[in-house]
DNA sequence: TATTATCCATACATTGGTGTATGTAAAAGG
DNA sequence: CCTTTTACATACACCAATGTATGGATAATA
């Protein structure tokens, strides 16, 4: 067969990454090889040898097209008023991540991550979660002790637990749509649960 | 090597289990062989084929050691005025959870679930997390349900979503302590979380 | 006590997957 | 236009794990 051009090559290396989402989420990672996401693509496992070294190599680069820090959530909004409102920039910020875990991609891979692969070579999921939880937790944790600050929280209610339940909260939601997705959308039942929570945290109206 | 008596042969199975549960914990389910399984029970892949047919047969056999409904949870606490306090009915029944947890064999064998495995053979822990969680949320719901009747909840909060808010901040406490248990206590995190939260959804005293 | 079934160890055949080596035709680059 | 490199396909050697077949020694049992 002929040689494909640059740009023929990059499309070859997406689509062998879209073919082991795919797999991946169907199969399991451990359970796949690599000569099924090569058919998967219409290739052979020649291109997937010389695009990626291994199947860890392949996992890395596919956990890389779909990183989502929670603090970028929040600058992306890019509303400086959110300073002094910070449980309405955690609102904002979750209605912003719950939307692009609609997105097949986001919600193929991190439901790959947690629910479907083990560890195997040099890849510790775990360790990955564990990465991704703790930015998001020490971020609600600091935003709802900036809001008990500015007297936005509940009296009595401390501002770490506050945090750590938000993040508890929002994990078990994670968790328990991405087993599966299609008995709810993650973006209308969170978006129900994360407010009611909101509203029981937050200091009632003065007056 | 001598045939051993029936209470010796007894005593090889639960080896293996317990075996099982500390290298697919460590190595993952899809890693460890069947021979590193028998090697670490020091015995041979002749002891665990007699006592069953196949990894999935081993596994199923290590999930029923550890069987732990919500419903009992409450029925072993065995106190009938918590008919009437369904939010306290809920909390000892949560903290009694946690204490179980907290056993080696118990947390080992659910981090193995949620954390370590994947699809093989005819085994889908997501159906079998799917199942434990349905059951557990249902019973929340319900008993939030029977806490609004009896004005138990703070007024203008749903039941339905207050079952709902403690079965994903309840379920994203297990899965984080579950991936690495040495961070925290989950008898103590849970007991202030959910101490929290109740208080959060508890009517105020009225007067 | 003779027989049978049990409890396990050992040995063997088979297989699916990996990594690499090699082939090759065209694109890149001068 | 010529050479080199790229982007794969194909082929091969290797290994680890599985399942089963067989052997053997004793407990069970009648």
């Amino acid at each position: 067969m002929a040689r494909r051009t640059k740009a023929e090559a990059a499309v070859t290396r997406e689509a062998l990454l879209d073919a082991a989402e795919e797999v991946f989420l169907e199969k399991g990672v451990a359970r796949t090889s690599l000569e099924q996401i090569a058919r998967h693509a219409d290739m052979t496992r020649g291109a997937l040898y010389w695009h990626f070294r291994n199947k860890a190599d392949l996992f890395q680069a596919m956990l890389q097209r779909v990183r989502m820090p929670f603090q970028e959530l929040v600058e992306e909004i890019g509303d400086p008023s959110l300073v002094e409102r910070p449980l309405e920039a955690i609102r904002l910020a979750c209605l912003k991540g719950f939307e692009r875990l609609e997105q097949p991609r986001y919600r193929r891979v991190h439901a790959i991550l947690i629910h479907h692969c083990e560890v195997f070579g040099d890849i510790d999921p775990l360790a990955m979660q564990n990465e991704m939880a703790e930015e998001a937790c020490g971020a609600l944790v600091d935003y709802c002790v900036c809001a008990a600050r500015l007297g936005h929280l509940r009296q009595g209610l401390d501002p770490t637990l506050a945090g750590e339940l938000l993040q508890a909260m929002l994990g078990g939601l994670f968790h328990d749509w991405l087993r599966n997705h299609e008995r709810f959308s993650i973006l209308e039942r969170g978006t129900v649960l994360l407010d009611t929570q909101l509203e029981l945290m937050r200091a009632p109206p003065a007056g």
